[in-house]
DNA sequence: ACAGGGGTGTTACCTTCGGTAACACCTGGC
DNA sequence: GCCAGGTGTTACCGAAGGTAACACCCCTGT
């Protein structure tokens, strides 16, 4: 066991690497040790940290290497020549079937975390800011938003994505229903029903097991811990 | 050096232990190792470990801390008789305005990780989860949704919830434009503009640096890592 | 033929970090 | 006087990321 050299497959080394990665992370979640990794293919750290460079640039490549697909899959979407209504949805099951199909490793779009303290204001993990950025261009592209158009678009493109990616989490996790209902409640929602919607009868009823109603300390006093 | 006892205040320890956590997590960021603050407190580890368990557990207190003003202040806005389309734009911007107030430590809130592989499928915060439920409350109790209200509102309120974190990280971190621009551009999505927005002359313009169109391979194959 | 470079692999080690004994001290109440 | 409870310490453990330093193989150029 001293000199494997090339075991047969001409796929190359890195490939394998993290395929094998990928098999870990499936079955441990994202979080696994660089040691259960190199396990997994037979190998030792060293190996890994020379491809790789480190933890992150290990799991950024596996995140790469599954994102494209989605993000290719989500840009073709964006493009296709569709009625506004019936792109918008159909975007958004695109997304959806996309994190559907691997649910194990979606997380690693939403948690890319690999506990880094030099991260400054990325919230949204590089591949939904991807996505972010495709939507902000077909919203400017295809709707007429007037003066504010460049600003409108990218809060919107920013502001759709985190809204898709939340509802897709907890549909994810929950399964309340199948995919087209959750493509209509989130179109309509995009759609103004919840503008267009009527009032229901009884009055506004009060916050079930509220606070006592500190309503009126509702300007942000400097030292209050939060607003 | 050897027994402080009592230092005068009489503030409980436990208070004062989170003191010295936020100003740690306020200068560093989360991910501050427990060595770190408590030498911040002038104190040695298992103090903390005694007050709070664990990591997860100062953590969790800080951010409940740090939230609860928050929360509060979002339920007293959900439930101000307002005209939907204030009510909405009032919510809107008491969240923004209270992430504002304190912008470094607003991460807690979306950024708990302290690397748990444990968590299963919670990618939004517990903090964010309230706000969401907050939400699914006030649509099912104010808006007439037909038989599906239910499933609709908690849709609504978690796609809300994660427009307006991922909205609001972004201009939190990009500052462009003011608070009040914002929650009429988050509003306007809300409200429908999206749909009723004219549509911009010319035709689907292709993705500019799109890759090789494989765009036919749009179907879910077995193998492919996505999508 | 032979030197050398590039790729693959190893063992052994370092540091940092979360977490845990085991022990010491002071204070107040019975 | 003594015990209980809170505060504090030093010293340690195990797991994790990361890094030498070294060894082996094979292919290629001179």
């Amino acid at each position: 066991m001293s000199a494997p050299a090339t075991p047969a497959t001409g796929e190359p080394r890195r490939e394998q690497l993290l395929n094998a990665a990928d098999r870990v992370v499936q079955r441990e979640g994202p979080g696994a040790s660089m040691n259960a990794i190199a396990a997994e293919a037979g190998i030792t750290k060293p190996i890994l940290y020379r491809h790789f460079g480190d933890r992150n640039g290990l799991i950024r490549a596996l995140t790469e290497r599954h994102t494209s697909g989605l993000l290719t899959a989500v840009r073709a979407a964006l493009a296709e020549p569709l009625e506004r209504r019936d792109l918008v949805e159909r975007v958004l099951d695109t997304y959806l079937a996309g994190i559907e199909a691997r649910p194990q490793v979606y997380r690693l779009l939403t948690h890319p975390e690999a506990g880094d303290p030099t991260g400054a204001g990325n919230a949204l993990a590089p591949a939904l800011r991807q996505i972010a950025e495709e939507i902000t261009r077909a919203v400017q592209a295809q709707v007429d938003l007037g003066a504010d158009s460049p600003l409108i678009s990218e809060t919107w493109g920013r502001a759709i994505t985190g809204m898709v990616l939340a509802a897709g989490d907890w549909w994810l996790d929950q399964r309340p229903c199948p995919r087209a209902r959750m493509v209509q409640a989130l179109a309509d929602l995009l759609w103004g029903r919840l503008a267009a919607a009527a009032e229901l009868p009884q009055a506004i009823t009060p916050p079930p097991p509220a606070a006592p109603p500190a309503v009126g300390s509702s300007e942000h006093e400097p030292d209050s811990p939060l607003v």
